[in-house]
DNA sequence: CCGTATCCTACCAGATACTG
DNA sequence: CAGTATCTGGTAGGATACGG
């Protein structure tokens, strides 16, 4: 539960009060970010983001979805049928926000070379 | 330290121990977008980051700031004078990605109206 | 297949005090 | 002014077991 105080509600992240920054809290959690990017166009289900998102655990999905879901940015459709089949899908607004944040992961991975090279904290180990 | 491993190093954050990853989690930290954000075009000393990112600790900026050293994102310029004058700069490449980093920042204040009209996640606090 | 419910731990991060 | 050092609690997040 986020209270927003009655005045100045100017979007700003730097402030800490405003909900702008709670929302940057969430969008930029460890997983939110993956989740987003991975969910592109299409519809995933559970165990699909499972494999995609390598290292992901149950309870951090789930916990993620929901989180995603309640700022209205993914959502959450549910066949009602046994076997279950659940599918999540970014809502226009989480489609939208997607293109900064897949702008941002494709700078990293085109960058990563760079960064890594001759820099002592990535020490290259050689398999035998 | 993070173990390159010799094979498969196509940059790809979705897996798990890819560098990029690694890069990913580092960058989007609580405090490493805000402060990648705010530096700009500017130099900036200790004491203004602190005061321009609300919320964030000495301890935390210090951190951070080491962090974003250590990938080559910011530079850290000692005057070597009494009193200390330490100012922070992004590098070339720390600017490239700030570009990036602003667009989802500015999106996320942009919409957070938005997002948090109607929802129950935020509750207006009347003040007296 | 898609989750919850518990338990448990590491480490993130705040608070405070101190230094060149 | 620009940091370190130390202590500590809260919580993110893993492991495991169970359920509709």
């Amino acid at each position: 539960m986020f209270e927003l105080p009655k005045e100045n509600i100017t979007p700003d992240v730097f402030r800490e009060k405003c909900p702008a920054r709670y929302l940057l809290n969430r969008v930029s959690g460890k997983w939110s970010i993956l989740i987003i990017d991975i969910l592109d166009d299409r519809n995933l289900r559970n165990g699909e983001l499972m494999r995609l998102v390598e290292g992901i655990s149950q309870k951090m999905l789930t916990q993620t979805l929901r989180e995603l879901e309640s700022i209205k940015l993914i959502t959450r459709h549910d066949m009602q049928i046994i076997p279950p089949h659940v599918e999540y899908e970014l809502t226009s607004l989480g489609k939208s926000l997607r293109e900064k944040i897949c702008a941002m992961d494709r700078w990293i991975e085109e960058n990563m070379l760079e960064i890594i090279s001759n820099n002592k904290n990535f020490s290259v180990k050689i398999a035998e």
